[in-house]
DNA sequence: TTTCTCACA
DNA sequence: TGTGAGGA
């Protein structure tokens, strides 16, 4: 009876296929203990400790072809360093993953928030917002693609992010991103009326915005500062060819005291 | 069952 | 870096 094991067996028993030992003998990583007469490859406990030590290099992400020469050189210093690499590779895998899992909850709420909340008027607290530029545009144009490529700096998952197209007063709409820290423009915290929006058609905009600000004055909103028009084109996923925009303004504190009060 | 080879993603 | 098919 003897104590080596075939190709099939080795495999069972590490959870690979067979093709992939092979794959590996064909490597130079791995051979078997010797050739049986029918020409049945051969594997010993040496083998079965050599498979489990190359399955593991390869779960950190070391190529095949490396591992051969990490096998039969590497120091126990070079193992640490590769572990650490390992490490710090899988934490960045992590970060990522984490933030994918944010946007995706943010998404999530986003839509539900969009469909309880869309075409009615809200007042919202918002807290200081940095915005850094991203493109600056006259007014009478339409965003392009072409315009994307020759203005725009390349700005990472860019439309994963709530754009903010803030118009000033020489006629130019000015397209902003959110950021962490104080950027080329802040909002300042306080009460902004908001509506959110889907829109068919580039001109549908305008109307939206004459009724925003009829809107305003009728429910004696004293608006404070320029109009912001927030696309989020993620939202876009779940109403395709429709874009989905929120318009805000800051307005004016109001308090009883204050009413009947001005000079 | 295993081997080898070729094609394919 | 493997997988799938197919003949021997």
């Amino acid at each position: 009876m003897k104590s080596e094991i075939t190709i099939s067996e080795l495999a069972r028993l590490m959870n690979v296929s067979v093709h992939q030992i092979r794959y590996f003998e064909e490597k130079g990583v791995l051979l078997p203990a010797y050739l049986d007469n029918n020409q049945y490859r051969m594997y010993s406990m040496d083998q079965v400790y050599q498979l489990s030590h190359i399955l593991l290099l390869r779960k950190l992400g070391v190529p095949v072809q490396s591992i051969k020469e990490c096998m039969t050189s590497y120091s126990t210093d070079q193992y640490g360093q590769l572990l650490n690499h390992s490490l710090k590779e899988i934490n960045a895998e992590i970060l990522r993953l984490q933030e994918l899992q944010h946007f995706i909850n943010r998404v999530l709420h986003e839509q539900k928030n969009f469909i309880s909340h869309s075409n009615d008027y809200q007042i919202k607290w918002r807290e200081t917002t940095y915005l850094a530029r991203w493109i600056e545009m006259d007014s009478q144009i339409t965003l392009n693609a072409k315009l994307l490529t020759e203005q725009a700096k390349s700005v990472p998952n860019l439309f994963e992010s709530d754009l903010h197209f803030i118009e000033d007063n020489s006629r130019t709409i000015t397209l902003y991103t959110e950021t962490e820290a104080p950027g080329d423009f802040s909002l300042p915290s306080g009460n902004y009326l908001s509506t959110q929006r889907l829109i068919h058609e580039e001109d549908e905009l305008e109307q939206v915005i004459e009724q925003f600000y009829s809107y305003a004055a009728a429910q004696s909103h004293v608006i404070q500062g320029p109009l912001i028009l927030i696309e989020r084109s993620y939202l876009s996923l779940f109403s395709q060819k429709q874009l989905h925009y929120e318009l805000q303004a800051l307005i004016e504190p109001t308090t009883h005291s204050e009413r009947g009060n001005r000079s």
